[in-house]
DNA sequence: ATATTTTCAGAATTTCATTCCGGATATTTG
DNA sequence: CAAATATCCGGAATGAAATTCTGAAAATAT
């Protein structure tokens, strides 16, 4: 093995790598190779590598969240009346299909859920709520939260 | 206007084409052309025509954030003592710099701040709390979840 | 010290993005 | 309704970048 890599198999280079794409995947090979110090080829393997490895997951299009429709953003924190599996995996389905749910996170706490829900303003909000979020048989108990701003959003984090 | 557009002057066709790059943007344009019915050269207009308007904001590679050393997450909300505009400018830089904190949302409610936080286990969680988060000065009271799952994470909504 | 593995760089090739052009379609105007 | 205008489309040509191929250098192991 020689190079210096951490734990995950990764080297400096590695990460300056990581931490160029994080932010910019549309750069050239040549342009991430000057910047950490490599040709082309040699850079290219390592991308290619951190792929295959899935470190790298994908790449995507960062589309403007109020710009496409949804400018208003709301956490909802949820408890269900029913924890048995076969309901969790339906309420999970259900939000896998609502365009307004941005992020779920299974929960442990005062409540089982916390979603992150993205609409058109306290109209859209309601809307959401009774005729989409609400209309899920099992809701106990919601609470909602409005956000008055997004101070940050890391699609990923820095390595 | 020859095309049907709606209020943000998208039409069918360009709605194809952000689905498409939302979840995948190393789809050549020939790719995406045919998926929508266009040839080459109209796609690539069209999409260079949604990266001016700032519809599409930018390209970046997704991170796997259990393989990059964070698979634990935890939910911060956090009150600080007093809410004068410099302190709330400061929390938001100190925020910023932390490679630990993914998402910040300022809320309304019982608590200003919504954190999402990545980290190495509770052990990780721990540091990040007491050496970095507490190290700000002015927080009044926090409030800590953790996270079992992150069943659903949109980087882009759904257009 | 030598063999082995790994990484690197340069050049050639292939694929794709981008530009250029003319024709078709829809909208506007008289 | 017809002519003028603007918009959109597709095909071919060009340029740039990704990808492959080859051999040399550097690090590690024996």
């Amino acid at each position: 093995m020689p190079r210096t890599t951490d734990a995950k198999g990764l080297d400096d280079t590695d990460r300056k790598i990581l931490r160029l794409l994080r932010t910019n995947c549309r750069l050239t090979t040549q342009e991430i190779a000057d910047q950490v110090g490599l040709s082309q080829t040699p850079c290219w393997s390592r991308i290619k590598r951190l792929e295959e490895t899935g470190i790298i997951s994908g790449y995507v299009a960062i589309l403007d969240q109020a710009k496409v429709g949804r400018p208003d953003t709301f956490i909802v924190e949820v408890n269900l009346e029913n924890h048995d599996d076969e309901k969790i995996e339906n309420f999970s389905r259900h939000l896998q299909q609502l365009p307004e749910v941005i992020d779920v996170y299974l929960t442990t706490g005062e409540f089982d859920y916390v979603i992150i829900v993205a609409v058109d303003g306290p109209e859209g909000y309601e809307t959401f709520l009774r005729k989409k979020l609400l209309k899920f048989e099992g809701i106990k108990h919601t609470r909602s939260i409005y956000c008055l701003r997004r101070l940050k959003r890391d699609v990923s984090p820095m390595v």
